[in-house]
DNA sequence: CCGACTTTGTGATTCAGATCACATTCATGT
DNA sequence: ACATGAATGTGATCTGAATCACAAAGTCGG
């Protein structure tokens, strides 16, 4: 029944790429700067979130099904439309999940942080994937099988009750995206919208806020529904009007009221 | 703990509404032209979907904490905001659910239709409910609250399951109405997605398909992301090109490949 | 059958932002 | 340090659809 799937996800993952370079027949290999982290067990994320509070006994089981493995920047998850396989644990980095129509135009979904689980809605509800995960940041995951994962959860009430959980968080986020992307008049205010959501559950340091924005123009453009050209304009006035300070990749918060205030607008 | 709600949440739900004629000091009462199910379990919806394959005993534990009432067209079962005070199971009627901005802006998230289980996301995480519920037809429903839901899901490891399931479906529909918000180049397009997608349910009879169309060109704006007016021009633009059949509230799909060609332009 | 409101239909106007077309700056690999 | 491709910045143009402003149909209760 629970035949490992691991060696053959990984490979597969592998294969397929965005766009540039070729990885196709480069074996695998660690993530550039990244030091592998072995188990699943030592992953320090995936304890806090969906799986916390298991008995030592569940915790084994788990990792009995669970294989890990490391991904590099542009490898493929899982693409939209295939049938799920099974769901992917972030344990570090970070993907990107987006969706496709046939014109080549992208409507990115959400960015995953480590600690979520990826694919659970498909294989929770043995649909295809509806969306495609690629990884943006070296990432490592654990993969577990859809099987197994649907027999773990039949042994285990409470962790069913914990995906729920997620699930139904995962549709809040689905819902704030599609605010944004449906409630707004302006691009000015959906991006406003973005740089809020993106510095909301940043710490802040010194009373300042600041953000990597790992993504490129064109991906936030991406998100939330404009193009790329507009996302650089907007920025650009935003930074003329001192509500935010861009500097490489570092966004900071200047005028979060300011902000505020183009979001009500 | 399992304080029933149902009277003080019956009444509460009668109190807000939408527009119009002013309901608050009326007693509650059955729908225009429905008959009251009186039990949940005689509720023809209810077994099929969410919760079949119970056991007799779980069933009648369900029983014990769930109450039916009725809602005008109107009602309102819960608002966004507010604190996630339960579930409720829709046996008969249909309810719109919305999230608004604050220059009263809509976003219509989804229709619901009978058996399915409104609030569910944010009964399971705790979190306000993120939509406002609104019967648009009389509708009857059984209200189960927090409290009782998730202490039956923590007895009942199959139900969580279940009710993963279902927030996984839930999340599906709410991808695919971003899509058709976030891809679209054109209004035309939209309006062609809402078209299929409506009639996508539908038992065609005699070769033709039709689809009710309980919607206004407002409401329906408010759910592709367009303006009224669009509406109303894209849809006679449409029988102008012999792709629908509109006859007051029924929609005949006649060309089917016309439009899903409009879909991918 | 008659007002009164709600829904639908249409024209005229206007403008935000998509698109195109480059210039410039930034990464990166060798 | 150079080269090459990716990412960003910016102007010019053009159009789809929002908005405004009514007219025409429907709908419903009394």
């Amino acid at each position: 029944m629970s035949e490992n799937h691991s060696a053959q996800v990984g490979r597969f993952h592998l294969v397929s790429r965005g766009k540039g370079h070729t990885l196709e027949s480069q074996p695998m290999r660690a993530p550039y700067g990244l030091e592998i982290i072995e188990s699943c067990l030592t992953c320090p994320h995936r304890e806090d979130r969906l799986f916390c509070n298991l008995s030592p006994a569940s915790v084994q089981r788990l990792a009995n099904i669970t294989s890990a493995s490391s991904y590099p920047k542009g490898a493929t998850l899982f693409v939209e439309g295939q049938d799920g396989r099974g769901v992917f644990i972030l344990c570090a980095g970070r993907v990107k999940l987006y969706t496709t129509s046939i014109d080549g135009k992208t409507l990115i979904a959400r960015l995953s942080e480590p600690g979520e689980v990826l694919g659970l809605p498909s294989t929770v509800t043995g649909m295809p994937y509806e969306l495609t995960a690629e990884v943006v940041e070296p990432s490592q995951a654990n993969f577990v099988s859809a099987n197994d994962f649907l027999n773990f959860l039949r042994e285990n009430g409470e962790v069913a009750l914990r995906v729920a959980q997620q699930l139904g968080q995962t549709y809040h986020t689905a819902l704030a995206e599609m605010r944004t992307i449906g409630l707004s008049h302006s691009a000015e205010e959906k991006m406003a919208r973005f740089v809020l959501d993106m510095t909301a559950n940043q710490k802040e340091e010194k009373g300042v806020v600041k953000a990597k924005l790992t993504l490129t123009h064109e991906e936030i453009a991406q998100m939330i529904g404009t193009s790329r050209e507009t996302v650089t304009r907007v920025l650009s006035s935003f930074r003329k009007k001192n509500l935010v300070i861009v500097k490489g990749s570092t966004l900071t918060l200047k005028d979060k009221a300011g902000l505020e205030r183009l979001t009500q607008s």
